[in-house]
RNA sequence: CGGGGCGUGGCGCAGCUUGGUAGCGCGGGUGCUUUGGGAGCACUAGGUCGCAGGUUCGAAUCCUGUCGCCCCGACCA
């Protein structure tokens, strides 16, 4: 392709609506262009980087005997009831986005796809001899984002690889989850990107194990906890770790487990109770008031207690919140600090903000409009430990000192609640400590079960005749988001520098001087030859100064550049690599020689990482 | 949705406090010079100052409303 015919507008200064250096380049470079919130338009040099990706994705899964298929983006919203997720997915935080037909049909724009295929699945996998099947796509996903960002990081339509797997048995179903584990491994090596596998949540999608791919990088949405051996590594909303050891409050506990009033005015947060009174946090229990609101229209209260030092993991509340209550109440539509005013208009006395302790009494629900009038209590493991503690006296300005659990009442269930923290110490080797990182979020591998397959009646014939619902497993890739996520990990102050295997054009010949006609003859001669040995390669043909080509060059992130230049009259020539900056004349009709020998192995992409 | 910010030629910005009819840099076009790291000179085109009301003799500027976009939080590939 001829630079002069490619369409390229590059911008020299940074575009006031991009924050992050991977937007900034792939808007200044001329890959993307933004069209509304969140949703862009790819542009040519783009969408071959976005085919490359895809063509690498495609030859992974079709390597483990997945096969590609295409489903609609358009879906009734009857199969999304019979899932049970319609009213998920389109009320409160709902991301589906939908519409009416003109007779009046609801229809979602696909955000996802497990609706689709199970029904598809149901109707043609009758027997286990079928199975395993897994199925994928790569098309443009919908999802109403609560806030677009950071250009194609989270945007409200994107491309994606999502892949479904259907099996006889969950053994099976976990073979296939590790092959695609390996599969997702070597698409992100083969595109030159450095990820980890960490341990995820599975989220709205449900199910039970699950595994996220991030690309590390600072402007990443996520954060990482990792042992420094290596042998874990977690989404922060999902990771565990061993509590530092409370300070122990001296004394045991008072009152017969009551605990002693003790004055705090004013002193309604940790650290007033803490400084002023010279506990450790550690010696606490707080209390949080939240209010669960459910598919059905149920409120429920929570009153969940931690140790004073600890953090709650929302992640793990809601999880914990939705076994309790889903199968009664619908989907958990979400979780939110339970307010005066919203207890004021619920008609309840007011209730002792920054005093609240564990034993705070069901009656002070009685009487309220909508809510339900009875706290789920839910406790972190940490607090329940606690053999004496201070906590809210469940008056104004009251603290309880030395209280004990069965002395203010019964200890709550207790469950892992607490968001683990980098510096914590691991589960598996309490001498390795949980270091933080950031990543961006490119792949994740999820074993659903039967949930889907059992919502919508998608079944099989055993092998003893009997029917029963297909074990599934889904897996998807953010194919868009993946593509800036490269940038994000491979740029420099020039630009972006691609690795090759996914680069919209492995080689620039730059003619320096076009007026020239040694050059202009030489670098349309290597252009042609380039080209009848199958290299990807640009032409600048541009009568621009050889300043203004250079730069381009540098922004587009092209990984080798050839200049024609001064030494055309004498047959020679310069050759660039992008990423190092390394230099080296070569006679012209050794070029090709040269070029190819670095070409070929970088083309297939197995990184220095996966090395010998 | 809560909090913060911004809308002025294609892009990046100034002007707004203290109203007087719009400017700078980049980019575009033409010509000459230049030609290995975003060239120089000259000429030139291009803007109902997001939109709608209001105040005023007069509004980019002040007031009200509205729309859009960006950033921080809840959502996720």
């Amino acid at each position: 392709m001829r630079v002069s015919r490619l369409m390229l507008v590059t911008l020299r200064d940074d575009p006031a609506e991009a924050e992050i250096p991977s937007h900034k380049l792939l808007l200044r470079a001329g890959y993307i262009r933004r069209v509304g919130s969140g949703i862009y338009a790819y542009l040519p040099l783009l969408w071959r980087v976005l085919q490359k990706i895809s063509t690498i994705v495609r030859e992974e899964l079709n390597a483990t005997g997945a096969l590609e298929t295409l489903l609609p983006q358009l879906q009734p919203a009857e199969l999304w009831q019979r899932s049970g997720r319609w009213a998920g997915y389109t009320d409160g935080e709902g991301i589906m986005f939908h519409l009416e037909d003109r007779q009046g049909r609801e229809l979602g724009l696909g955000p996802t796809h497990e609706e689709v295929i199970t029904a598809l699945a149901g109707d043609l996998l009758r027997s286990y001899r079928q199975l395993p099947v897994n199925l994928y796509q790569i098309q443009t996903k919908f999802r109403d984002e609560i806030r677009p960002r950071f250009g194609l990081m989270r945007g409200r339509e994107f491309i994606m690889k999502d892949a479904y797997s259907f099996h006889a048995d969950e053994a099976c179903l976990k073979q296939t989850y590790g092959a695609m584990d390996q599969a997702y491994r070597r698409i992100f090596s083969r595109c030159g990107l450095r990820a980890v596998a960490v341990e995820a949540d599975s989220g709205a999608i449900g199910g039970s194990a699950s595994q996220e791919f991030m690309v590390t990088a600072d402007a990443g949405e996520d954060l990482i906890l990792a042992s420094s051996d290596r042998r874990y590594a977690a989404n922060q909303e999902r990771a565990v770790s061993r509590p530092a050891d409370p300070v122990p409050l001296a004394g045991g506990p008072r009152a017969g487990g009551s605990g002693e009033p003790l004055a705090t005015p004013g002193q309604t947060s940790i650290e007033q109770l803490c400084s002023a009174h010279g506990f450790d946090p550690s010696q606490t229990v707080k209390v949080l008031a939240l209010l669960a609101r459910f598919e059905d229209g149920c409120l429920q209260p929570l009153l969940i207690s931690l140790r004073g030092d600890q953090q709650l993991n929302e992640v793990k509340l809601a999880n914990a919140v939705s076994a309790r209550c889903s199968a009664e109440h619908g989907t958990l539509l979400d979780i939110a600090p339970l307010t005066a005013e919203a207890a004021n208009r619920e008609g309840l006395a007011p209730l002792p903000f920054g005093f609240m302790g564990p034993h705070l009494s069901d009656a002070v629900l009685s009487g309220a409009a909508s809510w339900t009038p009875r706290f789920l209590r839910l406790a972190d493991g940490t607090a329940t430990a606690l053999e004496t503690f201070v906590c809210g006296g469940n008056c104004g300005d009251t603290h309880l000192v030395a209280a004990a659990w069965g002395g203010i009442g019964p200890a709550p269930e207790s469950l892992d609640l607490r968001s683990a923290q980098p510096g914590d110490r691991c589960q598996h080797d309490s001498t390795q400590l949980l270091e933080a990182s950031r990543g961006i979020e490119v792949g994740h591998i999820f074993q659903l079960g039967r949930k889907y397959s059992a919502a919508l009646e998608a079944t099989f014939t055993n092998e003893a005749g009997q029917e029963e619902p297909l074990w599934m497993g889904c897996y998807g890739i953010g194919v868009s988001r993946l593509a800036q996520a490269a940038v994000e990990q491979h740029h420099d102050a020039n630009g972006i520098c691609w690795p090759t295997a996914i680069a919209p054009y492995e080689v620039i010949v730059v003619i320096a001087n076009v007026a020239e006609e040694h050059q202009n003859q030489l670098g349309e001669q290597l252009y042609a030859e380039l080209q009848s040995a199958g290299v990807d390669v640009l032409l600048d043909d541009r009568s621009e100064r050889a300043g203004v080509k250079f730069k381009d060059a540098d922004l587009l992130g092209i990984p080798w550049r050839v200049v024609v230049g001064r030494g055309a009259a004498s047959g020679v020539v310069e050759l660039v690599e992008r990423a190092t900056g390394e230099k080296r004349e070569f006679p012209a009709n050794t070029l090709q020689e040269t070029l190819l020998a670095r070409l070929l192995p970088e083309r297939s992409g197995l990184l220095e990482a996966s090395g010998p």
